[in-house]
DNA sequence: ATTAATTGTAACATATATATTGCAAAATTC
DNA sequence: GAATTTTGCAATATATATGTTACAATTAAT
């Protein structure tokens, strides 16, 4: 479950542990999701999104691999 | 957790048995995330958007209401 | 080089997403 | 309007997302 959390959890300068506060979450939480190890809920996708400011299309978006 | 699934889905005729079966899970999830009973999981969203072929941001962006 | 801050990860507990089965209500079709 | 299809929903079971605690590894600061 690859994403693009962590590219923008640095540009705004936070650390996970601070994210994680904003968010409402524990640290291991954004961890585990940025490192692609789980699969998050859309809930706390929308709320990584509003912190980060950013769309889900941006931050979680996976093109379909082609089926043949 | 409202969304937009309903409406593509019927966009593209099918019926909530029918894109179920294409993704692989039960009705019964498909008529709760509908009825926005459910908090879905990243991946199965990404499986419904593939199945009507819409984007996360088009089925399930939820603008931030305002806080203060 | 040490210290402090940040991040990765493991074990176990808890909450909740999803499955299973079944049936009733609505909507479509004939 | 009866038959069929589609959808809503309830109860219980299972899988898994997330929490909790703790510690090791890595990175940044002094």
């Amino acid at each position: 479950m690859e994403n693009k959390v962590k590219v923008a959890r640095i540009q705004i300068n936070l650390t996970q542990q601070q994210l994680a506060e904003k968010i409402g979450v524990t640290r291991q939480t954004i961890s585990l999701i940025e490192k692609g190890k789980y699969n998050p809920t859309l809930k706390l996708c929308l709320d990584i999104c509003y912190s980060v400011n950013k769309t889900l299309d941006e931050l979680f978006w996976i093109e379909k691999e082609r089926e043949e």
